[in-house]
DNA sequence: CCTACCGATCGGTAGG
DNA sequence: CCTACCGATCGGTAGG
């Protein structure tokens, strides 16, 4: 990764240079018409209508419709590789292991929506969507041994099967990018909590002991 | 809809005429494609080359591609309208339809994989999705109200959005399609009840009165 | 005469 | 502005 692509964005005070996109705020368009139109329906031509800019401009910025597609899985799944490893590091059963996953799961998935949906809908038509799936199926293969780890513990139902769990649970969690708007943070706030809710404690009312 | 796109494919038994697809096998080899790269990404070439005929010969059965997204997307759609008039037909309590409603969807969901997942890939690109959209939203409608009428009747939790939940479970049951596999039909007898136990009762063991 | 298909070719548009 | 390729169309052919 060159200094360029860096997810961190340079700030951009007392910068040279003629106004206009950085790599950063041009990829976060990108991602957005992405996302509307899907990858392989969006062609150059679309992305300099949306910037504003001609199509020739955005090769000043990357070298290929393609690299813009990697750059933005790469922030995706360095957001989710980062809460896995915060998992990892708690000095906690599994089931808690987990619920700290489902929860910042969700509060990242909230916070660069644009970017995890994008890495949701990569169907691994590409060397570039191939990697991407596969760094995927790494933090899915950590979240089934949660899962079959906190089952052993006694904390979880044992007549599911573990990895069926795991993507069941991770498919729920997934599924908001599907309808949570970037703009209506009113849920956001409890979307987290009410997600560990429903996938821990289910939607049915019953009598419980005290 | 023409005689020649009717959902029950016509016996195949004492026909006239060349052997080779008919317009049923031609769509099922035609989803399966645009499942695999995407619709926007699929040229009719890619879909004459797995077919094994010429591009022009596609034109003999549907119009054009759009013909192909639209024919399939009525056949997810008929299948999960008919679930939920299954579940409008019932007389039973709120819970007990929307478990019913839960269930049936999971079986139609696997039993119907390719279309419903094309289905669910739908982002609104042209007047088709745009329609095949506002069909699914009318259905998602139903299970919202589903979960409010049983939130009142005291046999859901409270304490979360109806329509986020409804959206919450059917997020949990639609990403069966990104892993299932038609051919694995070893958890497909399990499944619809594995689904209902998540979502229902939750993942966590805890002691229960009896 | 029907269905299923082929080869050749077009107007248009994509990425670069 | 170039090259490559797309979806679509047409005249014609062959099995049944």
């Amino acid at each position: 990764m060159t200094s360029r692509e860096a997810s961190v964005p340079m700030p951009r005070t007392a910068r040279r240079g003629r106004p206009g996109y950085d790599l950063d705020s041009l990829l976060a368009v990108a991602v957005e018409v992405f996302n509307e139109r899907g990858y392989d329906a969006t062609s150059m031509g679309d992305l300099s209508e949306r910037l504003g800019i001609a199509k020739s401009a955005i090769y000043h910025h990357v070298a290929s419709k393609e690299v813009l597609l990697r750059l933005a899985l790469d922030r995706a799944l360095d957001g989710l590789e980062a809460v896995t490893q915060g998992a990892r590091e708690l000095d906690v059963s599994a089931v808690r292991r987990l619920e700290h996953l489902v929860h910042e799961s969700v509060v990242l998935l909230l916070d660069h929506q644009p970017y995890v949906t994008l890495l949701l809908r990569v169907r691994g038509n590409s060397p570039v969507e191939l990697a991407a799936l596969q760094r995927r199926r790494a933090l899915d293969r950590y979240a089934a041994s949660l899962v079959r780890d906190a089952v052993r513990a006694g904390d979880l139902r044992a007549d599911l099967d573990p990895t069926v769990t795991a993507r069941l649970m991770f498919g729920l969690v997934n599924s908001l990018v599907e309808w949570t708007r970037p703009a209506s943070r009113a849920h956001t706030q409890a979307l987290p909590d009410e997600v560990s809710a429903l996938v821990f404690d289910g939607l049915r009312v019953r009598d419980r002991p005290r």
